[in-house]
DNA sequence: CTGGCGTGTCAACAGGTGTTGGCATACGGT
DNA sequence: ACCGTATGCCAACACCTGTTGACACGCCAG
């Protein structure tokens, strides 16, 4: 299909390098705005001043776009020096402060709701990286995938209604106070019993 | 616009009632399954067995099909009467049981999150009934919005994870259980104190 | 039986979508 | 200075969308 590898090729840098940022920094504001159908290839070549066309040509199709710019690393730290104590706190303000400065995630999960492939991607970031971080504080591995469930349960929720859904008693709290609500039931996902 | 207003008028049936209902099935279960976007008038209509043109005549439009779809009431208990040690467990059981059996919250959920009519009803939804019901336990009253907010960030995320994302140890996990992990946090939500 | 009206189908429209190929241009190595 | 090639724009395609109007059938009152 092409004359070299778009992926495993060159360090080299290409001249069209701004092109490909802003085009990719567009649509993860668009995707993250308005969800995947209702962000338009034309709306994205607009915002980055460029031609719909070269859309098609650096990143093949929507669908590759969106894989683009859908990807996502949660950057959790390590927790395996964590006090058990702090652990809550530590990764609600974490969640807090990763996706108040990148729309990535809202934009992946506005657009999970209704696309499959967005779907299996979030599945994948929370089975591979929170499970795993999760996995270290499990007495039990067994129980590592359900803890890891539960609290992605809440962390999204707080994310859904938060950026998503804007409901106003979310949205107007702020960072410090929904902290101090929600770590201890993060806290008590990890490690606590089942009551 | 008509000749008779299609609300507020009369209880006498008429004979394409079936087919109204048909539609509406139709629609929810479209509208639960791609969200609004994806979800076509076409599929509908394809599944009620009818022309697409019949969803406009009895619905005006996509939009009107939508508003009638997502016509949601929480049915929430009464929680006046319920003992303070239990209601968290109450509140979660009825959740997991209410739209269990029925398509349309997953619908609103899905749609909400790329529709902005959609999320003003979540908005709605959640800062009506679910307020209202968690204001009788507040022993602030002020402090009400807030405790009903957290508590729909965890309920919502509970039905994002488990119907809309589907996480497998969320999907996996029988209702018991997730009652058992989530009434504890809705319990302190409603009724504890910050830690 | 005979109209009128509710119910339903068919075909088409105008607009927007992702996507494609061809053409201009300006860069950068030789 | 030259020429290949990367970069960009333009116009068009095939398709799908919500929506509309004209036409056919069958029920029910008179």
């Amino acid at each position: 299909m092409d004359a070299e590898h778009p992926d495993a090729a060159p360090p080299r840098s290409r001249r069209s390098d701004v092109t490909r940022a802003a085009i990719l920094r567009a649509a993860r504001n668009r995707f993250a705005e308005d969800g995947y159908d209702r962000a338009t290839i034309r709306a994205i070549a607009a915002d980055a001043r460029i031609d719909p066309s070269m859309v098609m040509r650096y990143y093949g199709s929507k669908e590759g776009l969106f894989a683009a710019a859908a990807e996502f690393d949660l950057r959790l730290p390590d927790l395996s020096g964590v006090s058990p104590d702090t652990v809550g706190e530590l990764l609600v303000r974490h969640f807090l402060h990763r996706w108040e400065g990148d729309a990535t995630l809202a934009a992946l999960l506005r657009t999970a709701s209704t696309n499959p492939g967005a779907a299996e991607r979030m599945r994948g970031i929370f089975a591979d990286q929170l499970s795993t971080a999760v996995a270290r504080f499990a007495l039990d591995p067994t129980e590592a995938p359900r803890r890891a469930g539960l609290v992605a349960s809440q962390i999204l929720g707080l994310a859904l209604t938060r950026y998503v859904l804007r409901l106003p008693p979310m949205v107007d709290a702020d960072p410090a106070e929904l902290v101090a609500w929600v770590a201890p039931t993060i806290q008590r996902y990890l490690l606590g019993s089942r009551d």
